[in-house]
DNA sequence: CAAATTGGTTTCGCCTCGATACTTTATGCA
DNA sequence: TGCATAAAGTATCGAGGCGAAACCAATTTG
């Protein structure tokens, strides 16, 4: 196999180039990085007649819990409008990977729920192969790269002035409020609800996420 | 600023989850990774008045040799058809960016350079906030993510089937054939066009690049 | 109870991008 | 040399994604 794009794994261990003896700018090198994988993962997304938008919602969907699971909540992570996503969660329900169905707590307010088909789908979640790379990498590595780009990711949304997204059980305000974050004993209530979690619900993507700041 | 999307960069020193006991696992938060912050990336490109494509462009136009900036070379790096690639030039010359010029060696390639415009444009590259975010970052930790980017990267365009693109200087078998890569003595000539690299030319991305790998 | 807000949908139009056809120049083969 | 084929680029067409704005229904607020 070819090792494209410049250097070979083993150039990191020495701290400059040696075509040149200039230290090489990781930096730079990383921002392209970030720039072309995004634009091949996007590439990668268009298969089994979704498009990238169809399947990083469908992704959210399956991740998200339940009172997160909206069209809105869909629209706020991905970063759309909510005109957008809703054509866009039209075509999932079309092709019978979701289901609607109108809350009864809120009637403006729909509920989705992917569907076996949809299920069946996200196995096949053409960004698993991304997944299945990095898991031949060291674990080490991935760690590193998990710590990097979280932290690039946090200040490029606080950057554009995105709304920050999270699981419960990672470090939210809101849930289990008195006694702060991470106990692992009694059942976890979400702080904003008011609602016990149960089940894997802390550990899903929450649209009323907040971070470990004092606001 | 609040620390979002999970877990912050403390906790990648632990390697399970105070909630559930289990390890992370960090392949798939990997991917998930790259997936939204290709999308944000892409958000971030929408400005002064180009379009992601645009500015990826530009952005390899300024970074190849001369023999590389051409449509062609721009529809291969950016893994797009190259009718495609004619309207994004054609909106990079319009808006002032870009110079066309036809070759004198083959009537049917045009020569691409960025104008003194172009030059101010890339300047202000969006993406170069990426670079000052990482830039802020320790360096092993950025070395660590250019290494395990690098060869996702690989990977991923071998799995796609892209053409493989690099810089000369890198580890390209055209280079310097007889004695191999990495001479740093004498003017390196790239083997294949015989054409002696001067200046920065070696350290430009090149559309012949070939990878250390046999064949 | 009226007014304002919020969640969602619909409609419209712009713009990107791939597919196809076409032009021009190079190259290969007899 | 001459004809066929290939390759670089361009022009045109159409599908589809996406945001903007108008709209509807339900909820909240004063």
């Amino acid at each position: 196999m070819t090792v494209t794009d410049g250097r070979s794994s083993s150039d990191t261990e020495k701290n400059d180039d040696p075509m040149t003896g200039e230290t090489p700018d990781h930096a730079a090198r990383v921002a392209e990085l970030i720039d072309r994988l995004g634009r091949m993962t996007r590439e990668l997304q268009y298969v089994d007649g979704l498009n990238p938008a169809q399947w990083e919602a469908l992704r959210y969907l399956n991740r998200a819990n339940r009172y997160s699971r909206t069209p809105g909540g869909v629209a706020d992570f991905l970063g759309a409008t909510k005109g957008t996503i809703s054509q866009t969660v039209s075509a999932l329900e079309s092709k019978g990977l979701i289901a609607r169905t109108p809350s009864d707590r809120d009637r403006r307010v729909c509920l989705i729920d992917l569907t076996a088909e949809g299920e069946r789908m996200i196995a096949r979640d053409p960004v698993r192969c991304i997944e299945t790379i990095v898991g031949g990498m060291d674990d080490r590595t991935a760690a590193l790269m998990v710590d990097g780009l979280g932290r690039l990711m946090a200040s490029l949304q606080f950057e554009l002035g995105a709304k920050p997204f999270g699981v419960c059980a990672a470090c939210c305000r809101h849930l289990t409020p008195d006694a702060g974050c991470k106990k692992s004993e009694a059942v976890p209530k979400c702080g904003m609800t008011g609602e016990p979690l149960k089940g894997d619900a802390p550990r899903r993507i929450c649209v009323n996420y907040l971070g470990d700041a004092a606001e």
